[in-house]
DNA sequence: CGCTAATGTGTACGATGTACGCTGTCAACC
DNA sequence: GGTTGACAGCGTACATCGTACACATTAGCG
C-alpha cells in the first residue's frame, strides 16, 4: 500500500478543527444537536472518538466552533444601500441561515466565548446604524428589537408541531384528540379556518413582521 | 413508630405526578435544565430514582409537564380590557415567566403533546384578538409577531454574557481580550458609550420594542 | 537515517436514562 | 381480624455519554 507523502486527495486525509467543526454541523443539521456525540461524529470522520480532542479542546468547545462558522453564514449588512435595505437583507439572511441550523438558534447568542464572526457581525451591524445616524439609544433599541424578533420567529417556527408540506389537519386532530371537543373553540377555528387554508405557510409571516418593525423604527428615527 | 392512617402533614409524604413537576421545576429554575437528572431529582425527594418513573413516563413526559405548570402561570388575556391593553399585560407576564424559568425558553412552544394549559392559552389569546375584530389573516400576523418577539427577547436576553447586576465592563473586557485592540471599533463604542453607561438595563428594552409591536398592529388594524 | 513533536488509539471511569423484577404497604373485601 | 391484590418504592443492571490518561504511530525535520 502506497501510504506515502500522500499530500493530494487520499481517501484518508488528516483531521483538523475545521474538518470536525464542518462534519459535526452537518451532523447535527441532519439529526439535530443531541444525536450529535463525540463517538459517532469520529465514526463518521473514520476515526477512534479521541482522536478528536486532538482538535477541540472538549464538547462546549467544538459547538463554540460550530456557532461560529454558522454565525460567518450570515451576510454582514452590505454598506452601499441605505440602513432600512441592508437590515433587511440581514435579517433574512439571518432567517434563512438559522433555518438551515435549528439546532443552532438556542446558542448563538449564548456561548460565553463569542468568537471572531460573531464580534465581526455585530460591528458590522452596529456600524451600519450608526452610519445611518441612529444615536445609541435607538441603535440598541433597533438591534434588540430585531434580533429578539429574528431569534424568536426562528425558534416558534422551529418548534411547530408541523413542517410546512405536512398534512396539517391530522397533526391538530392528533393534538386535540385527547380533549373534550370544543373545549377550544377559538383555536380549532384559527386552525380550520386559516391554517389549514390552502397556501397559507407560517414561514410567510416573517416579513410582514420584519416590515411592520422596519416601519416603526424608521418612524421613530424620523420622529422624535 | 405510630406509622398508621398519616393522613395529615407526614415529613415523608407520598409522592405523586405533582410533587414531581414541581420539585424538578424548582430545581431547573435553580441549576438550569442540564443540573436536572433523575437521580438527584429523586434524591432531593428522599427517594429512590426508579420511584419517579411510577408517576412520569420518562424524563421526556416529566418535561412535558414542567412546561404545562410554566405555561399555566402565565396571565391569560383579561377579557374586560381592550385588546392593546390584553395584549400588553399578556406579553409581560409571559416575558417574566419566562425569565423565572429560563430553562423554558427553548421548550415552550416545542413539546409536540401541548398539554391543556397550553392550548387553553392558544385559544384565549386568539379569542381576544377575534373579539377585538382582527380577521384571521390580522391574528395570524399579530400572533406571530408578538410571541416571536417576547420568546426571542427572552431568549437572547438569556443568553447575554452578563446579568444586569454585573460588572459589563469587566465581561466585555475578557469577551475582548483574545483580538487585536481596535478591530471592532463600533461594537467598543456601542459598549463603552451605552452599555456600560450607569442605569443601562437591557431589559428595559423590552417594553419598547413592545410598544412599538403594538403600535405597528393597531395601525394595521384601523387602516388597511 | 534517526529524532522529536504532533496525531491517532485503547482502555477505563463516572454520570446519565431507564428496563426489569422484587418487596413492602395499604385499602377493600370476606 | 385476616386475606388479597393493586400499587408505590427499591436494587440491580445495562447501554450510552463525555473524556482522562498512557501508549503507538506517523510526519516532518536534520
Amino acid at each position: 500500500m502506497a501510504t506515502r507523502t500522500n499530500s493530494t486527495a487520499e481517501p484518508r486525509s488528516r483531521l483538523s478543527r475545521e474538518r470536525v467543526v464542518r462534519a459535526a454541523i452537518a451532523h447535527a443539521d441532519a439529526g439535530g444537536l443531541e444525536a450529535l456525540s463525540m463517538r459517532t461524529l469520529a465514526e463518521e470522520l473514520g476515526v477512534a472518538p479521541m482522536a478528536l480532542y486532538r482538535h477541540v479542546a472538549n464538547k462546549d468547545d467544538l459547538v463554540d466552533g460550530m456557532v461560529d462558522v454558522v454565525v460567518s453564514e450570515v451576510d454582514l449588512p452590505s454598506s452601499g444601500a441605505d440602513w432600512r435595505t441592508a437590515m433587511r437583507r440581514r435579517a433574512i439572511s439571518l432567517r434563512d441561515v438559522l433555518s438551515r441550523h435549528r439546532w443552532a438558534i438556542g446558542l448563538m447568542e449564548s456561548r460565553v466565548n463569542p468568537g471572531p464572526a460573531s464580534l465581526r457581525h455585530h460591528d458590522a451591524v452596529i456600524g451600519c446604524l450608526r452610519a445611518a445616524g441612529f444615536d445609541m439609544e435607538l441603535v440598541a433599541h433597533a438591534y434588540s428589537l430585531l434580533d429578539g424578533y429574528i431569534y424568536g420567529f426562528a425558534l416558534t417556527k422551529m418548534n411547530l408541531p408541523f413542517e410546512s408540506g405536512d398534512n396539517v389537519a391530522e397533526v391538530a386532530q392528533t393534538m386535540l384528540e385527547p380533549f373534550p371537543m370544543n373545549e377550544y373553540p377559538n383555536l380549532v377555528a384559527f386552525i380550520t379556518e386559516h391554517v389549514m387554508k390552502p397556501g397559507y405557510d407560517f414561514g410567510d409571516e416573517f416579513e410582514y413582521g420584519l416590515d411592520l418593525l422596519l416601519d416603526g423604527l424608521e418612524r421613530t428615527r424620523n420622529g422624535a
